[in-house]
DNA sequence: ATGAGAATAGACCGATCAGTCTATTTGTTC
DNA sequence: GAACAAATAGACTGATCGGTCTATTCTCAT
């Protein structure tokens, strides 16, 4: 028997899938249910209600995305090389057809209280991207590594946000380029100062 | 009497508020009724269905916010300052603390068939905002203008991701400064390919 | 004053919403 | 085989959804 019932990812799985195709508020929970095949009880034993299902699968889509941003600049130690890793990645994940955006930006997009248990779990995420990119800019010994790493971000939620809109991999690629400048120009001041 | 009747435009205005504040599927027509003081059928009468309401929403929404990028922009001719003046602009809308993001990529996030109506008034306000983008960097005589407004968009769109979970100015102020090196680079570049 | 068009209140529709409850069946472990 | 927890189907609740309909009132130009 395994720790984690089977039951409960089969659920956490569908909702993610149908909250990304059809939004949080327009995927009922009837929905879910007929997609996992499962009754309602066990929808609400497992989760108690719709809110905290989503808190779940927001968390778990977080989760899922800082490891895939991991394993995409794991094949490098410079850093110039993962945030050029890093963007490739993005634009692979945009090429697969079913995908529809960032999960957490529609999060974002349909919970706006920040004191509400979902907007938490998006500033947890939030927080986690940018720890990532931070230790990746922290690595070019260039001062204010973490305002780097906030521009790159930006370029990061950018092409995720436009990605969205006309579903192909171009905003990445370009925001690969951008990043790539960014990051140069702030090598480049950093060994201006350095003289 | 007006060429635009009054109420039209009333319903508009709360139907905005309201979808910007709780969403569009979160937004029920009745709540949009009584925020407006008006009947249902002067609703109906007027947009037919609650999607063409939404539809006439990110529309009006739409050319307001290009409207403002293009009044922030209006201040200088010089393409550089322009898009200095740009993001503080943008720094400035998101002080004011009624407002929660971007309309137009709350839509996209709520509705992401790029087939439906509100779909296609989304890519005509992406369009607009790149042909307001490309208008100001062809101004810099620099190569791949359409390339450099796509990657200052990427930055807007960044931002506005960014400031609709932090609330607050700071991510405008990052995006300008990573706009600001982005266009000197590609100034710069220029310049170097001249020689 | 009258006629017309716009707006009104509010009942009403079927569908769906999130969530509860019960009674039954299943699968596993002693 | 007995016991127990997990999962099942499905009826059910009250509320809300988007949308329709009717009958009445308001406003205003003629």
């Amino acid at each position: 028997m395994p720790t984690i019932p089977p039951k409960r990812d089969l659920i956490l799985d569908c909702a993610r899938q149908l909250f990304a195709r059809e939004g949080f508020h327009a995927t009922g929970v009837d929905r879910i249910l007929d997609q996992a095949g499962v009754a309602k009880m066990t929808l609400y034993n497992h989760f108690g209600s719709k809110e905290q299902l989503i808190v779940e699968v927001v968390d778990q889509a977080s989760l899922q995305l800082v490891g895939l941003m991991d394993s995409w600049t794991s094949g490098s130690d410079d850093p110039f090389e993962q945030v050029i890793l890093l963007f490739d990645g993005l634009a692979g994940w945009f090429d697969s057809p079913d995908r529809c955006g960032c999960l957490i930006q529609a999060a974002a997009a349909e919970f706006s209280d920040p004191d509400s248990p979902v907007g938490q779990a998006i500033l947890r995420h939030q927080e986690r991207v940018q720890a990532f990119l931070t230790r990746i800019t922290r690595a070019t010994e260039c001062p204010d590594a973490s305002g780097l790493a906030a521009r790159i971000g930006l370029l990061f939620a950018g092409a995720m946000s436009a990605a969205r809109i006309c579903r192909c991999r171009e905003p990445a690629d370009e925001a690969k380029k951008a990043a790539a400048i960014l990051l140069e120009d702030a090598c480049r001041r950093a060994e201006l100062e350095l003289e």
